[in-house]
RNA sequence: CGGGGAGUGGCGCAGUCUGGUAGCGCACCUGCUUUGGGAGCAGGGGGUCGGAGGUUCGAAUCCUCUCUCCCCGACCA
C-alpha cells in the first residue's frame, strides 16, 4: 500500500477528549474516529488490526471445536421476557421499538437467541456436545463509557456458547474455552491472567475473567508475582485429551479481581502479592441449566429421560483487544505492534522523493516486497525525512526500511525495528532476507 | 445517576469577567529556499463562535432553555 494514496489521517497533536494512551495513540495514527460517546468509526489502519485480531481469536475457537455462526444484533424482546432478563437487565440494554410498535433489542449477549436457536435443532444427547460462536457487535449503554475502544458503548465481541448432555462433559467444554483462552491471549503478544471472578448478571458458579495488566486497567486485582514467569501455550493443545492439568496449573496461584480479593483472608505474603489495575480482555462462564431450563432447551438422554442442556458461554472483546495490546505495547514515540496484529509487517520510507536513485531503490525494494509476500506501507509522500520517521514510529509496524541518499552511495539501506530500536545499514538483499526469514 | 469541566476553521487553544461584528499555533493550498528523526520565508483558502429563544442600536461575550462531549464516582466484555 502507498501510503500517498491510503487514508491514514494521522496527526500531531491529540484530541483533547482522549485520555488513555491507546486512546491518543488510536486517535493520532488514525486508527479510528470517534462516531458518538463510546461509538467509534473504525478507519483502515484501525480495522486491519481488528481484522488481524479477529482471525487470531477465530483460528483458535475452530482449533478447540468451536463453529462459527452469525446471529442478529437486532433481537426480540419475547426471547428475554422467557429467560426473565428483560426486566433484569435494566437500563443497559438499548431498547428499541420497530415500526409495529414491537419491543426489539439491539444485542448485549447472546444466551436468549442461540438458546433459542438450540431449542428448535437439537433433541438427542446424540447431538452432543455442541460448541458454536460468532464474531459480532453487541451493544450495552455504559453509563458511562471511557477509555476509547476498550470501554466503548458498541463493541465487536466473539461470544460462543458450549451445549453438554452433563455436568462432567460441560466442564470439559469449559476447560477448552478456558486453554483456547491461553493461546489467543499469547499469540496477541499479551499475557492475560485467568483471574476468579463474579458471574455477573449472567450467572453460574464456575467463571474467570481474563485479565491483562496495565496502569489504566478498569478493575484491581490482585495475584501472585509467579504469573509473570508463566509463558502462553505455544503449541496447540489436544482438545480431545483431559485439558484439567493444564487448567489447575494456571489456577494453582492466588489471582483475583478486587470484588474477589479479601485482604485478610489472602493466602499470599506481601512479597508475593502483586497488586495493580487490568484490562479484562476475555470471561468465560459455565452456568449449567438457567436458560436451558427456563427457555426449555432440553434433550433426551440415553434413558430417553428429558433433560435441560448444560450450557457455558464465554466471551472475548475483539475491538477492546486493539485497545488493550496499545496499552501493553507502546512507548513515547508510538505504538509498538506486535507481529501477529500489526496492520503491516513494514514500512518502506522513501527519504528523498525528488531524488532519481533513491525513488527508483525505493519502488524497486516495495516491489520486491511486496513479491516476497510482505504486507507492506510504502511512504511515497514528498514529506520530509523527519516527519516520514515520526509518522512511522507513531504507527508502530514491527520493521521500518529508510532508502536515501546517503545509504545509496555506500549501497546500504536502513533497516529497524521498532521494538528494540535496532539499526542496522545492510544490502537490499540482505534486509529482504532478514523480513522474510 | 451524583459531582466537576468544556463546546470558537480539520486539530490544539486565546478572546467571554469589562458587548462594538473573530485571532494564534498546527494542518491545508501556492511559490522559493531547504532536505537522514515532525524545516524556513513569503503569499493564500477556510469559522459567525454547539442549538433555540431573549436583552440591546449592536451578542462569541449578558440572560433563559436545550443538545453534545470530557473527567471523578457507583456499574460493565
Amino acid at each position: 500500500m502507498r501510503l500517498s494514496q491510503y487514508f491514514m489521517p494521522t496527526r500531531k497533536e491529540t484530541p483533547a477528549e482522549a485520555q488513555v494512551v491507546s486512546h491518543r495513540l488510536m486517535l493520532r495514527a488514525g486508527m479510528i474516529h470517534q462516531a458518538s460517546a463510546g461509538i467509534y468509526n473504525w478507519l483502515p489502519l484501525g480495522l486491519r488490526v481488528m481484522k488481524k485480531i479477529e482471525e487470531i481469536v477465530r483460528q483458535e475457537q475452530v482449533l478447540a471445536g468451536a463453529q462459527e455462526i452469525l446471529m442478529p444484533t437486532i433481537q426480540s424482546a419475547d426471547l428475554w421476557r422467557e429467560s426473565g432478563r428483560y426486566d433484569e437487565y435494566g437500563a443497559e440494554m438499548l431498547r428499541i421499538k420497530d415500526r409495529h410498535q414491537r419491543d426489539m433489542l439491539y444485542g448485549p449477549t447472546n444466551e436468549e437467541q442461540i438458546t433459542d436457536i438450540f431449542r428448535h435443532s437439537i433433541k438427542s444427547y446424540r447431538d452432543l456436545p455442541k460448541n458454536l460462536f460468532q464474531i459480532q457487535w453487541k451493544f450495552r449503554d455504559e453509563i458511562r463509557p471511557r477509555f476509547g475502544v476498550m470501554r466503548g458503548r458498541e463493541f465487536l465481541m466473539k461470544d460462543n456458547y458450549s451445549f453438554d448432555i452433563d455436568e462432567v462433559a460441560g466442564r470439559h467444554s469449559y476447560n477448552a474455552m478456558f486453554v483456547a483462552y491461553l493461546r489467543t491471549f499469547a499469540r496477541l503478544g499479551l499475557k492475560a491472567i485467568p483471574m476468579a471472578a463474579d458471574a455477573g448478571p449472567i450467572g453460574g458458579d464456575l467463571s474467570h475473567e481474563f485479565i491483562v495488566l496495565a496502569e489504566t486497567g478498569e478493575s484491581e486485582v490482585h495475584c501472585h508475582k509467579d504469573f509473570l514467569d508463566f509463558d502462553g501455550l505455544a503449541e496447540p493443545a489436544d482438545y480431545a485429551a483431559n485439558l484439567q492439568p493444564i487448567v489447575d496449573h494456571w489456577t494453582s496461584l492466588y489471582a483475583a479481581t478486587d470484588d474477589k480479593h479479601d485482604p485478610d483472608a489472602c493466602p499470599l505474603n506481601e512479597d508475593e502479592l502483586l497488586s495493580g489495575r487490568g484490562i479484562e480482555v476475555g470471561h468465560i462462564f459455565f452456568f449449567g441449566t438457567k436458560y436451558s431450563e427456563s427457555m426449555g432447551a432440553y434433550v433426551q438422554d440415553p434413558e430417553g429421560n428429558q433433560v435441560p442442556v448444560q450450557m457455558g458461554s464465554y466471551g472475548i472483546g475483539v475491538s477492546r483487544l486493539v485497545g488493550a495490546v496499545i496499552e501493553a505495547s507502546h512507548d513515547q514515540a508510538g505504538i509498538i505492534w506486535p507481529e501477529a496484529v500489526a496492520p503491516f509487517k513494514l514500512g518502506i520510507l522513501n527519504l528523498r522523493v525528488e531524488d532519481q536513485a533513491t525513488t527508483a531503490a525505493a519502488e524497486d525494494f516495495y516491489k520486491k516486497a511486496r513479491a516476497a509476500g510482505l504486507e507492506v506501507l510504502f511512504d511515497d509522500r514528498p514529506e520530509r525525512a523527519g516527519a516520514k520517521f515520526a509518522e512511522m514510529d507513531l504507527i508502530g509496524l514491527p520493521w521500518q526500511v529508510a532508502i536515501g541518499p546517503r545509504g545509496i552511495k555506500a549501497g546500504t539501506i536502513e533497516i529497524k525495528n521498532r521494538a528494540t530500536g535496532q539499526r542496522e545499514e545492510v544490502s537490499a538483499e540482505a534486509a529482504l532476507d532478514l523480513l522474510t526469514a
